[in-house]
DNA sequence: GCCGTTTTCGGCCCGACTGTTTTCAGTCG
C-alpha cells in the first residue's frame, strides 16, 4: 500500500477542533447564487432511503419499497434543488420520472417542515436492534424480526447468548448452521458492511487475478460489479472466469493465501472472505455467456433493471445466460457485451456510465459521451513539496512529471495559515517563486513549471495571502482547512468569496470530504457552481482517492453548466503522483470527455487562459 | 408507490445458494 501511504492527505493532521471558531457573519451578498431552503435534496433522498429501508423490515411490498428507493435516487441526482421546484408554480415536481403524487407530497411536507410524520412512525415501529441484527451476514429483516419477536432479543450479547445456549436453532426455519453463521457475523459485522477505497480494491483485485493466472485451464478472466464501473468505493469484488475445470478454479480461489473464509459455494458460484471480512465472489460461466454475465454481474441494479425493461418491451428477455426471445426461447446474443447491448438496440455503454442516470438516452441519441482516458493529461496542477508538507523537492516533482508524460505543472505549497504544515509565508513564497525562475530554464522544451499556491480560505472569510502576492502567481488554488464544521450559510459564503476573488484560477478539494472518515462541509455547491460558472473559476477534481472530490454527481452537474474541471493529483511526494488514474475513473462517471478537463490542453492551449 | 401507443389496474428484472425444507423462504447481488 506504499502508494496509497504515500500520497498524504493534506488537513487531515489537523486539529480541527482548537479552529472551529464562529465569526460573524457578513452581509448577505451572496443572495444571488444560494438556495435558501432548509432541507436539500441529499436530506430529502435520505429521509426516502430510510423509508425503503424501514418498509423493507416490515415486510412490505417490495415494488413500494423500490418506488421509495428510485424517489430517492432521482432527488439526490436531480441537479436543482426540489424546494425551488415546489416554489416555482409554472413546475411540477411530478414530471421529474419516479416522483409520483405521494412522493411529491411527503417532499413538500418536508420541505415545510423538515420532518416526516411518516418516518417517525416507522422509526418507532421498527427497534433499532433489529436493524443492527440485519447488518450481520446471512440475517436479513425478516429473521432478525423473527429472532426479536419471538425471543425478545434486545442486544447483540444477547443475540450471542441465545445462539450459544441454542434457543435461535429452535426457532421455525432457523437450525443449528444458522446459529453458528450468526455467531461468526457478529465477530465481523461491523468490518463486513465497511467499503473501501477503490484504489485499494485495485490493489486486491491485481494481487487476485495473479493468483488466479497460476491455476491452469482458465481460458477468460474479468473483474465486474462496482469495481469495474470504477465507484469510489466498493463493497465487494466480484470476478468472472471461463474455465475448463470449474472445481479446479474454485479450489484454486480457496487456496488464495489471505482467505479467511468461504461463505458458499456452489456449481457455479463461490464466495470467500479476504482478510478479516472483505467479501469476494466468483462466477464461472460458459464461453458464450461471458458477455451476458459480464454485462448483468457489472450492474448497476438499476441500470439492468432498464436494461432489462427494454428488452421486455421488445419481446426479449436478458438473464446472466444471454438474451433470449419470450416467445420461444431462442438465444439471441451471449458471448460480448457488444453483442448484448446490440440485440436490444443500443451501442456498448461503458461501465462506469452504467448508473441509470443519462446512459440510456445518450445511447439512444447516438450521443455518449467519448470519455476522457489517463492518456489525455498533460499537466499536474496541485502539488506540494519540501518547502511545506511534501516530500520531494520542486526538481523532485518537476522530474517525476516528466517521467509522468506531463508537459507543465504547478507547484502549489499551502499558505501561512496551515501552521502545521508549515504553509508559506509571503516571504517564504516568493522566495520559492524565486528559485521556480531560476529551475526554469533546465526545464525549458520540457516541462513547464507553474509559480502556484494552496492559499487558504480563512475561517473569518477572505484568503490566506495579500491580493498584491497573489497578483503575481501564475496559479492559486483557494482551498478550506479549518473551520470545515462551520453552519451552511458561513461555509458557503467563504467559498464564494474565494469564488469571485479575481486572483482565485480554482478551487481545490471544493467539499472537503474523505471517504469513509469525514463528510462534504455542508455547503451549498450549486450555489458555489452558478457563481463559478458567472466568474469563470475552474473547479478541481482532486485525484487523491481519499478524496475524489468533486463527486460524480457534482462533475456531472458542472459538464452541464459547462464549468471546466481540473483534475489534480494533490502529490506530496513524486508517488503521490500516480493517483492521476483514480482522477480519470472519477471524472469518466461524471460523464467527462478530453474537452470538458482544462488539464488535457496542450501547453499552448493551456496558457491562454491563464 | 409509480406508471401507461395493449393497461387508470395490474404489472413492476432475474437467478444462485443456503438451510431447513419434502417444495420453499430468506438472503444476496
Amino acid at each position: 500500500m506504499r502508494l496509497l501511504a504515500d500520497s498524504r492527505i493534506d488537513g487531515s493532521s489537523v486539529n480541527l477542533k482548537r479552529l472551529g471558531k464562529q465569526t460573524s457573519h457578513d452581509t448577505d451578498w451572496h443572495t444571488t447564487y444560494r438556495n435558501n431552503q432548509a432541507v436539500d435534496n441529499a436530506a430529502i433522498a435520505s429521509v426516502f432511503e430510510e423509508m425503503a429501508e424501514l418498509l423493507e423490515f416490515k415486510g412490505e411490498n417490495p415494488f413500494r419499497i423500490r418506488a421509495y428507493q428510485n424517489g430517492a435516487k432521482a432527488i439526490r441526482e436531480l441537479d436543482e434543488s426540489v424546494a425551488d421546484i415546489l416554489a416555482d408554480a409554472s413546475r411540477k415536481l411530478s414530471d421529474v420520472p419516479g416522483i409520483g403524487k405521494t412522493l411529491v407530497e411527503k417532499t413538500q411536507v418536508l420541505v415545510d417542515t423538515g420532518n416526516l410524520p411518516q418516518l417517525e412512525k416507522l422509526r418507532g415501529e421498527v427497534p433499532e436492534i433489529v436493524i443492527v441484527m440485519a447488518r450481520i451476514p446471512g440475517l436479513g429483516a425478516k429473521k432478525a424480526a423473527k429472532i426479536h419477536a419471538e425471543l425478545g432479543i434486545e442486544s447483540l450479547d444477547d443475540l450471542k447468548r441465545a445462539c450459544q445456549e441454542g434457543t435461535v436453532g429452535k426457532l421455525k426455519g432457523f437450525g443449528k448452521k444458522t446459529e453458528d453463521s450468526i455467531l461468526e457475523g457478529i465477530a465481523i459485522a461491523k468490518q463486513a458492511g465497511e467499503r473501501i477505497y477503490w484504489a485499494t480494491g485495485d490493489e486486491l483485485a491485481h494481487h487476485i487475478s495473479d493468483h488466479m493466472s497460476r491455476c491452469s485451464g482458465i481460458e477468460k478472466m474479468q473483474w465486474a460489479g462496482s469495481y469495474r464501473r470504477g465507484r469510489d468505493t466498493i463493497g465487494d469484488l466480484d470476478l468472472l472466469i471461463v474455465a475448463d475445470d470449474r472445481i479446479a478454479a474454485m479450489d484454486h480461489l480457496e487456496a488464495y493465501p489471505d482467505r479467511s473464509q468461504t461463505i458458499g459455494r456452489g456449481d457455479t458460484k463461490i464466495s470467500i472472505r479476504v482478510g478479516k471480512a472483505f467479501q469476494v465472489d466468483m462466477r464461472c460461466v460458459e464461453a458464450d455467456q461471458f458477455g451476458a454475465a459480464l454485462q448483468y454481474f457489472t450492474g448497476s441494479q438499476a441500470h439492468n433493471i432498464h436494461t432489462r425493461k427494454i428488452a421486455k418491451e421488445k419481446g426479449m428477455k436478458i438473464n446472466e445466460y444471454g438474451v433470449f426471445r419470450t416467445d420461444d426461447e431462442t438465444k439471441v446474443a451471449g458471448e460480448t457485451e457488444e453483442d448484448v447491448y446490440a440485440a436490444i438496440g443500443l451501442p456498448w455503454i461503458a461501465p462506469e456510465l452504467r448508473e441509470d442516470r443519462i446512459e440510456f438516452k445518450a445511447a439512444e441519441q447516438g450521443s455518449l459521451p467519448d470519455l476522457i482516458e489517463l492518456s489525455d493529461i498533460c499537466g499536474d496542477l496541485h502539488m506540494h513539496t519540501t518547502a511545506t508538507d511534501g516530500k520531494g523537492t520542486i526538481r523532485d516533482m518537476a522530474d517525476a512529471a516528466i517521467e509522468r508524460g506531463m508537459k507543465y505543472i504547478a507547484i502549489t505549497d499551502h499558505s501561512q495559515r496551515v501552521s502545521m504544515a508549515m504553509g508559506l509565508t509571503p516571504e517564504r513564497l516568493l522566495a520559492q517563486w524565486n528559485s521556480i525562475d531560476e529551475i526554469r530554464p533546465e526545464y525549458e522544451g520540457r516541462l513547464v513549471i507553474l509559480k502556484g499556491i494552496e492559499c487558504d480560505i480563512l475561517e473569518a472569510g477572505g484568503m490566506d495571502l495579500p491580493d498584491d502576492v497573489l497578483a503575481q502567481a501564475d496559479w492559486v488554488l483557494a482551498s478550506v482547512h479549518y473551520g470545515q464544521k462551520q453552519p451552511r450559510d458561513q461555509i458557503t459564503d467563504r467559498i464564494l468569496g474565494a469564488v469571485e476573488n479575481p486572483h482565485v484560477t480554482c478551487i481545490a478539494h471544493p467539499t472537503g470530504r474523505l471517504l469513509n472518515r469525514r463528510p462534504p462541509y455542508e455547503v451549498d455547491m450549486d450555489a458555489v457552481m452558478k457563481a463559478a460558472k458567472e466568474h469563470g473559476t475552474l473547479m478541481e477534481l482532486n485525484a487523491n482517492p481519499a478524496r475524489l472530490d468533486l463527486n460524480e454527481l457534482h462533475l456531472a452537474a458542472a459538464k452541464r453548466m459547462g464549468i471546466p474541471i481540473v483534475i489534480s493529483t494533490d502529490a506530496h511526494s513524486t508517488d503521490g503522483m500516480d493517483v492521476m488514474q483514480y482522477g480519470i475513473k472519477q471524472a469518466r462517471r461524471g460523464g467527462l470527455t478530453a474537452s470538458d478537463v482544462v488539464n488535457t490542453k496542450s501547453w499552448e492551449e493551456f496558457q491562454s487562459i491563464l
